[in-house]
RNA sequence: GCCCCCGUCGUCCAGUGGCCCAGGACGCCGCCCUUUCAAGGCGGUAACGCGGGUUCGAAUCCCGUCGGGGGUACCA
């Protein structure tokens, strides 16, 4: 029985893989119901199949929930430690005929289901035989034949089941370790969880876990709220396998953990006034399990781009620094063009693994060119050598004190006149002026403002650049 | 097959009998701004799966149907 007279959850991971979106996001919701009311939430690493564990993707897992800026209370409990608690009540139901030996194996389980051509699933064979504890044997729970197992679940209302319709489930493998529905019962009433927040996955094995609870006379019983599963464009659900999911590809592909959060309680839920971007400590105070959708939803990369983009911008200059510095190749040069660049570039990025392309070509010795880019301002547009002679005549004329993008402007403008580019006012167009010099100068058609990454080039190596793609024209 | 769940714009979230010929956000389209691209501003596109009820009145309630998903392991 609870012993705490507040709300006590947990999440419950198995290391069988990385935290992927789909667990993070069940991770937040039993996060945010913790921290909205008060309560406490706890961990609990289900290692009890010893041929699947992977004991060094717990901490990986770890790492991610904390990467998200979430955090759990106490100590995680490893459900390896426990095993004598299992066995206990795996001999409690057998002991009060809850419970019975099985001598099948699941390959024999499976071709009798095939041969009957009926419904895959155990038939109930040992059920009767009463046999003994022994080698190769499993300890199956014994469902009720008749009556109805139900549970009132807070996104979903009631949900109801017909016992007749559960299998008999192995709850202590032949090699003597317990399956996860019997340490889960075993655990959530021994940590005193009041509610269980999980997939909606789960939502078919509650009846089991709620008969077992009973046959082991716990007198206990936690609220249930499943929450609706991810899915992909397929309508699919997330998997590992099919989809790219893990929360430490997010953080590798340039994605803040506030706006990770932040997007994933969106998922699944709302705030009441429609603002979705916002602190985390605004969600806390505005969620409510009873607010949570009961419809799959879809896991939207491009609005995560958004929410990514609206958290880029809104840090702080230096910090975007810091953050994005990760992401550069290594070396002086990149990082001083990201300190020179850092207003300008914060604007234009979404992830954070963007920046470096964007202003690459003020440290590589020679950008990469890009040939569409070429095509369209050189060889399509109008005026081309025009600009970029007068450009070239203009810069020259510049010292090194000069330099300056509002020089360069004024050069380019002027350089625009000189190549006839100019409109009805004979207003110099600069748009048209800047393009054959953007991609002699960054090898792109688009990037930061033109003159401030040339003022941050530098004098000689703009102008050797310039000469370079003059040569190139011909 | 059986069991369970879900069903409002392409997507996420609002909407719980009249305020809805359905609202916000992402995306998309257009315009403005503009040295490219973004950002920003303005405008637009687009949905209550279908069929029956109940009701003066239904996206909202009921039934059916169709569709989608999840489970059905000695995985969790």
């Amino acid at each position: 029985m609870p012993t705490s007279e507040v709300p006590v959850v947990r999440f419950a991971p198995s290391p069988t893989g990385w935290l992927h979106v789909g667990g993070a996001r069940t991770v937040l919701f039993n996060w945010l119901f913790a921290r909205r009311t008060g309560g406490r939430f706890l961990l609990r690493v289900e290692d009890t199949d010893t041929e699947r564990n992977r004991p060094e993707l717990v901490d990986a897992i770890y790492d991610s929930i904390r990467w998200l800026g979430l955090d759990w209370d106490g100590e995680p409990v490893h459900q390896s430690d426990r095993f004598d608690a299992y066995r206990e009540a795996a001999r409690q139901l057998a002991d009060a005929g809850h419970a019975y030996w099985c001598a099948c194996s699941a390959e024999q389980v499976q071709a009798r289901a095939k041969e009957r051509g009926g419904p895959p699933g155990y038939d109930g064979f040992c059920r009767d035989r009463g046999l003994g504890p022994g080698e190769g044997r499993a300890l199956r729970f014994r469902t009720p034949d008749e009556g109805t197992t139900s549970f009132d679940d807070v996104v979903r209302g009631r949900v109801e089941f017909e016992n007749r319709t559960l299998e008999d489930l192995v709850v202590l493998r032949s090699n003597g370790t317990p399956t996860f529905i019997l340490a889960n019962v075993v655990d959530d009433a021994w940590m005193g969880i009041t509610h269980v927040i999980r997939g909606e996955e789960h939502v078919n094995g509650t009846p089991k876990y709620l008969l077992i609870g009973d046959a082991l006379g716990l007198g206990y019983r936690p609220v249930f709220a499943h929450l609706p599963v991810l899915v992909d464009e397929q309508r699919r659900k997330l998997s590992k396998r099919r989809d790219d999911v893990a929360v430490s590809d997010y953080r590798a592909a340039g994605y803040l953990p506030e706006a990770m959060v932040n997007y994933l309680a969106l998922l699944g839920w709302g705030p009441p006034d429609g603002v979705e971007i916002r602190p985390l400590a605004e969600i806390v105070e505005l969620f409510r399990l009873e607010d949570v959708t009961p419809s799959p939803a879809f896991f939207d990369v491009r609005k995560l781009q958004h929410v990514n983009g609206e958290y880029i911008r809104g840090l702080a200059v230096d910090d975007f620094v810091a953050r994005a510095a990760t992401f550069l190749p290594p070396g002086e040069r990149p990082r001083q063009a990201l300190q020179a660049m850092a207003p300008l570039v914060q604007e234009r990025v979404r992830t954070l693994a963007e920046v470096p392309e964007l202003i690459d070509f003020l440290w590589l010795d020679e950008p990469a060119l890009d040939a569409a880019a070429w095509d369209k301002a050189m060889v399509r547009g109008k005026g081309a050598r025009e600009v970029l002679d007068a450009t070239l005549a203009g810069l020259e004329r510049l010292g090194d004190d000069g330099w300056s993008a509002g020089t360069v402007r004024a050069v380019l403008e002027a350089a625009a006149v000189d190549a006839g580019l100019v409109g009805a006012e004979g207003k110099p167009q600069l748009a048209k002026a800047q393009a054959p010099v953007r991609v002699a100068v960054t090898g792109r058609a688009v990037g930061p403002p033109l003159f401030e990454a040339i003022e941050v080039l530098g004098r000689d190596a703009t102008l050797g650049r310039l000469r370079a793609a003059r040569a190139r024209l011909g």
